[in-house]
DNA sequence: CTGTTAGCGCTTTCAG
DNA sequence: CTGAAAGCGCTAACAG
């Protein structure tokens, strides 16, 4: 087999015949006052010789690796998948690199990821943050490493964040439900412990559209807890005389297990029950029926998050606010007119 | 805001009160004769000043990142998240790091990508190849950079693949078919052109297997091309006297489309028409009727990859060689028994 | 306009 | 068992 070494700036100098400290400056586009002939020269050795420039060593003289690091907390969610997709994007324009980790909704997995990412000098963060963390983000900002946040809110850190408009998702789902005429409305909704935003913040919205909507909002109708034991939960709810005409999952991982719930039960859909989910899913129009999400708009979220992350790298930062967005509906056919 | 500065080896070194190469080799586990109290003090001197390596200048020096790079043809494929999933999994156990590119069938995407990894000093290569940079892979090789193929074969280039057996899977669905009572059997696939490996050898293996079965395979029933344009070509068909009675989707995207064409015709499944797919689907046991696929076993195929990298990275190559995995069927309700 | 020099933070001989 | 010194490949003043 041939062995190709690995050629360097050296190797491009030398073919040059000029000082690698030039190479260098061509390399990075401080050709000011050189001289045409020695770009071409430079240029073509380059390309003779295939040279690629050793990122690494640039990187640690620059300090700088021009690579951030994604902290998603589930990547279960599709929401994570579709803004991680949206912050490559962006970064792809601006040839930053980025580096996706799964915390697993696992603090100590989270804390190793962040330590690792800090090791590997990245430039900078997008974090779906677990809550117990705190320290550790805050450690972060004191090394004056930039930070935003994606979908939870940390109030005792002072980070840029983007969320939902959640409070308004949930009210979106009982005005629909109602208008089609359904007073008993349901939720399902992954546990609540530890207290992560969007859930909480729908279960909220969810209870103050219930009010505003004049429903009459049961205890016994909120099914919260870990998703292979909803199953039990329904099942209990389904044989009482009250039962619900309407659900809404709160996220897509709720609608999914409520989902095989209801196949399981040869539910009808939607005439039996009626079902919204917020957070779009990928079948929702192939399911049968055509399941009405709400969804959020990930491409925007991500593209706002890298471009503030983007902001704070290049010394450009804006001070630390929370950005909502406003949820979309999207009208199929899982919700029946009851009137 | 209290501006904390970044603390390197040097710092460790004075706090401790030993020189920085103690400290390296503390930190590399080379304390073969290293005093107990030396050790402690190290310790505890990391531990007080929070001092996080810097790995980009480790990297420098020992040429080495302990990062592979994978270049997925097409993240849109549920088969590929699945494999990045498996490879993260191996990875991480062995603290090596991932860069994940998706080149999305384009061939000057992943030779950019290609590159930039190269530049980023990745150990390693686990790409899925596009069929038109052969050069840039035969580069690779002579560079002695490691790599594994996977889901396509490349002939042209001397290097582990690692995929599904293709022919066997196409047989697996027709045999499932023929014991139905199903004669009438089309297959649907995305582009032919260029031949990507699991696309022909599933064409192939489906002709070759309603030769076996003694089926008439009509070249009408072989429906090929972009998939957005699928659906005037079922439409055709559907149209004719003799029509399919089920039908092959030969990948998950495939599948998709097929199912969206059987939505908007209202057709009833598997009554109407049978389907099986190739690939697995996160939505086959919530369809209605449930999905028969077959799959690939994703999981052990990145494991395996991994491994074959890993090996060649730590200097223990294996020859290349091409590793076939069998299909494993998930029979669900989406064929029915027309005797 | 180009070359010399001094690091970036770490590892690795090689003396001591 | 520990420290001094050289160097990984590149960039950034600063002379010239």
């Amino acid at each position: 087999m041939k062995k190709t070494k690995k050629i360097t700036i050296n190797d491009v100098a030398k073919h040059a015949n000029v000082s690698k400290s030039t190479v260098s400056q061509y390399l990075n586009e401080r050709f000011e006052y050189m001289g045409e002939k020695t770009k071409d020269n430079i240029q073509q050795s380059i390309e003779e010789l295939g040279y690629a420039p050793n990122f690494i060593a640039r990187s640690l003289t620059k300090k700088k690796t021009s690579t951030i690091g994604i902290i998603v907390a589930n990547i279960l969610h599709g929401f994570s998948t579709q803004v991680i997709r949206s912050i490559e994007d962006s970064c792809n324009e601006k040839d930053i690199h980025v580096i996706v980790c799964n915390a697993d909704d696992d603090p100590v997995k989270e804390k190793k990821y962040l330590t690792m990412l800090q090791s590997k000098q990245v430039d900078g963060f997008i974090i779906f943050p677990s809550r117990q963390n705190t320290s550790v983000y805050q450690q972060l900002l004191d090394y004056q490493i930039p930070v935003v946040f994606m979908d939870r809110i940390m109030p005792e850190v002072s980070v840029s964040t983007i969320l939902l408009d959640n409070y308004k998702a949930a009210e979106l789902a009982v005005e629909h439900f109602s208008e089609k005429g359904h007073d008993n409305i349901a939720i399902v909704t992954p546990k609540l412990e530890p207290p992560i935003t969007p859930r909480i913040e729908r279960l909220d919205g969810f209870r103050m559209a219930m009010d505003e909507f004049g429903k009459d909002c049961r205890e016994e109708f909120i099914f919260s807890g870990d998703l292979p034991l909803l199953r039990g939960q329904l099942n209990k709810i389904f044989k009482r005389k009250v039962k619900p005409t309407a659900i809404l999952a709160s996220n897509d991982l709720a609608l999914i297990a409520l989902l095989e719930f209801c196949k399981e039960k040869e539910m009808r859909l939607p005439e039996e029950l009626s079902i919204i989910g917020i957070d779009e899913v990928s079948f929702a129009v192939l399911h049968n029926p055509g399941l009405t999400t709400i969804n959020q708009p990930a491409f925007e979220m991500g593209k706002q998050a890298a471009e503030l992350l983007l902001a704070q790298i290049n010394d450009h930062p804006t001070k630390p606010e929370i950005y909502r967005y406003e949820p979309r509906f999207a009208v199929r056919s899982s919700v029946s007119d009851i009137h």
